[in-house]
DNA sequence: CTGCGCACCGCACGT
DNA sequence: CGGTGCGCAG
């Protein structure tokens, strides 16, 4: 253990060792955050001797909880973490509402509704409530509804509140849906986070016991977390006051799900006596990659003050692209590829493509398809979105909880067996009017004068899912899942149908197939189904970790964070979006913190590259150049003609060593700022005329007067006064001032 | 009841 | 452009 504290800084060494008490570590972007994290939880378990299920360590993904795992059992010894609570905030609260949820009116076989479920009842809610998706859309309300749910507004309140139109409709439905909700035994993402609070109002003996449980509680990108995660993290921490979280207020970049970044802000004044440790030193990128992000980034007003500080060398300028439209930008983006591989030896897994929205991986997929370039894609559509696969999980959902009339609708006459629209709307009529779940009302339908050929059909239904109830009390997951793809017909569906789809189809399918079995082979405990649901619920397609193979991975920038790459293309940087269309001036400084993420996912070389059209909606649009290019420090990024942004004079020509020599007959990056990088500025920074008296014009605040200007090189700051803004001081470098006079 | 075709509408970002 | 939902014919 006293070797593991030496692979640590200062900073890092005291964070882990200060295990009493609240605890905030900034962490900025590359300084070791989850190395931090990772040790503390070793250091608890083996320096400390605390038992690893006393330890609650809640993260945004699943993925960022494996590594965690896997890192903790390399530094102590295999199956070091057996009994750790690690996971996401949404798996772990699912895993605690199993054991306690029958105390709030539930069963622990409740269904758990993912985002297009929730969407589809909303849907159905509004329907017999008659307000048209015409004059409020469905997203609309699901969004108003999920935001009242995360800040843990109940319906009622909800409705006292509403204000305008939409949020008085929301209301409506909200309170409707989640009485539907109730009924299915089911909880919808938000519920995960919100059911908890009102088991511990219902039982505070529960909550006194949970907080005796996990002594020790650690909380990874607190920068992201919602109003109901702070709260259930600080009740459950209440007691014992062993909070220790890690954040980086630059890194917010989940507002819109309502990620709360007072929270970080404000974590000193809930716990006066907190331990802040910040860490500034970058270990992953160039000097140049670093001076652009810092640059950025200080364009924000709200943030906690800090700089990092890089370890490396000063590294390769920036290079921009610039094109005709985004099938020529994914060229580009293809050829440079190629080319850092044959001429500078990166992997394919070394580099990484980012876009603002999924929709811009088409373009890009098709393209580096053409080039016989080996590619991934994280996200887009899902494995588990997949019509087949919902079908699938519908089946076992409902098999496990009988009261889930959404999952049962979308079974019952999947695969057909004639049971239609009209007959479904008899057989709610008749559940509706003798209280009881539409699947009661199915079992019941003999004695409701329904027609012959309907019962027919019923029966069928109802033997074969009791059927497969039994099999799941007695078998695995990979009995009853096999049993309900032949039983149901689902697959003698596909097969017969024996086109190139229904093939993918049923591979998807068996792909299901393989992870029960995968799931059978390391779970043996009863409640399998139940966990296996769990699972796949809360899974995604962005768990899996990259770089397995070697391929060039394909990602949105949410989907970045937390990685890093040696080779990074930021594509799309376009007014409009990236940034995104941005009302409010939060908005566009959460834009900013998202490109902040984008470009500290670079450790050596970063493209950015922008369109000058684009097909939107089908419909080419004309498209700017995205303002945050503007605000990187136009001296450390080269142009395709192989000078800098700035057009100033270069320093150093390309020697013919430099990045791809020539590049389709012109000169591609020259290493115009090697060797000097951080220290360019300060060479012409003292001669730039800037000095008291001089009228000057910012980007942001607009006209101003030079009052004093202090320091030299990097350090160089000018104090000036705006006419709208105030008083300011300025880092002269990232500034960018114009001098007006 | 089922399958097909057409019209319409919307693209953030994801647990 | 791509997914969805609705209306109509079989």
């Amino acid at each position: 253990m006293t070797d593991l504290l030496q692979q640590l800084n200062d900073v890092q060494r005291k964070a882990v060792q200060t295990t009493s008490g609240p605890v905030m570590v900034l962490a900025g972007a590359g300084s070791g955050k989850t190395r931090v994290i990772t040790y503390r939880i070793a250091y608890l378990i083996e320096h400390e001797r605390v038992a690893p299920h006393q330890i609650l360590a809640l993260t945004f993904t699943n993925k960022a909880a494996r590594e965690m795992r896997d890192r903790i059992d390399d530094l102590l010894y295999p199956g070091s973490t057996r009994g750790l609570w690690i996971g996401t905030f949404h798996s772990i609260f699912a895993r605690l509402l199993r054991n306690y949820i029958h105390l709030i009116g539930y069963t622990s076989n409740f269904s758990i509704y993912d985002a297009d479920d929730s969407k589809s009842l909303i849907k159905q809610v509004m329907k017999e409530l008659g307000i048209s998706t015409d004059s409020v859309p469905v997203n609309t309300v699901q969004g108003i509804i999920s935001r009242a749910k995360n800040s843990f507004i109940m319906p009622a309140e909800f409705q006292r509140d509403a204000s305008d139109y939409n949020q008085q409709k929301a209301a409506k439905v909200y309170e409707v849906y989640a009485r539907k909700l109730r009924e299915n035994n089911a909880l919808d993402f938000d519920d995960l986070l919100i059911k908890p609070l009102e088991l511990f109002d219902k039982s505070p003996e529960l909550l006194e016991s949970l907080q005796d449980y996990f002594r020790y509680i650690l909380i990874d990108e607190y920068q992201d977390t919602n109003r109901a995660q702070y709260l259930v993290a600080k009740r459950l921490a209440a007691k014992h006051r062993n909070i220790f979280v890690v954040g980086d207020d630059a890194q917010s970049i989940y507002s819109w799900r309502g990620a709360d970044i007072t929270n970080i802000l404000n974590f000193q004044d809930d716990y006066q006596d907190t331990a802040v440790f910040k860490l500034v030193e970058n270990y992953r990128s160039t000097r140049t990659i670093l001076r652009a992000a810092n640059g950025v980034i200080s364009r924000n007003r709200r943030q906690i003050e800090k700089e990092l500080v890089s370890h490396r060398d000063d590294g390769e300028p920036l290079f921009l692209l610039e094109s005709f439209n985004e099938k020529r930008e994914a060229d580009k983006v293809g050829e440079h590829i190629q080319s850092l591989k044959m001429l500078h030896g990166y992997d394919y897994r070394q580099m990484a493509v980012f876009y603002r929205t999924n929709a811009q991986s088409r373009v890009m997929e098709d393209v580096l398809r053409i080039h016989r370039i080996p590619y991934r894609i994280f996200g887009s559509v899902s494995f588990y979105k997949r019509k087949e696969i919902k079908d699938a999980v519908a089946y076992l959902r409902f098999i496990v909880n009988d009261q889930d009339s959404e999952s049962l609708l979308r079974i019952i006459n999947f695969p057909p067996r004639k049971i239609g629209q009209a007959s479904i709307v008899k057989l709610r009529e008749y559940a509706d009017a003798r209280g009881v779940s539409l699947y009661e009302a199915i079992r019941n339908a003999p004695d409701g004068g329904f027609q012959t050929r309907l019962l027919n059909a019923l029966k069928g239904f109802v033997s074969m899912i009791e059927q497969l109830k039994m099999i799941a009390e007695e078998g695995t997951v990979y009995d009853v899942l096999s049993n309900l793809y032949e039983l149901s017909g689902i697959t003698s569906l596909l097969q017969a149908e024996n086109t190139p789809e229904s093939l993918t189809r049923y591979e998807n399918l068996q792909e299901l197939l393989s992870m029960a079995r995968d799931f059978s082979d390391h779970n043996q405990g009863a409640n399998g189904l139940n966990e296996f649901l769990n699972d796949i619920s809360l899974a995604t397609d962005y768990d899996e970790t990259p770089e397995s193979e070697n391929y060039v991975s394909l990602m949105t920038v949410h989907a970045a964070k937390g990685l890093e790459f040696p080779v990074v293309f930021i594509t799309g940087l376009e007014e409009k979006l990236f940034p995104l269309n941005c009302y409010e001036p939060e908005e566009l400084e959460e834009e900013r913190r998202l490109f902040y993420v984008a470009l500290t996912r670079a450790e050596e070389r970063l493209f950015l590259s922008w369109s000058k059209s684009r097909y939107h909606y089908g419909q080419p649009q004309v498209c700017m150049r995205s303002s945050f290019v503007d605000e990187i420090d136009s001296e450390i990024v080269m142009t395709e003609g192989g000078r800098s942004l700035s057009d100033a004079p270069l320093r150093q020509r390309d020697d013919g060593g430099g990045y791809a020599g020539r590049f389709n007959g012109r000169p591609a990056v020259p290493e115009a700022v090697r060797g000097r990088g951080g220290s360019a500025p300060a060479a012409s920074s003292e001669s730039d005329g800037l000095r008291k008296g001089v009228r000057v014009h910012h980007a942001m605040f607009g006209p101003g007067e030079v009052l004093s200007v202090q320091g030299r090189g990097e350090q160089r700051k000018a104090r000036i006064r705006f006419r709208t803004a105030g008083e300011k001081t300025l880092m002269v470098q990232y500034a960018k001032l114009n001098i007006v006079s």
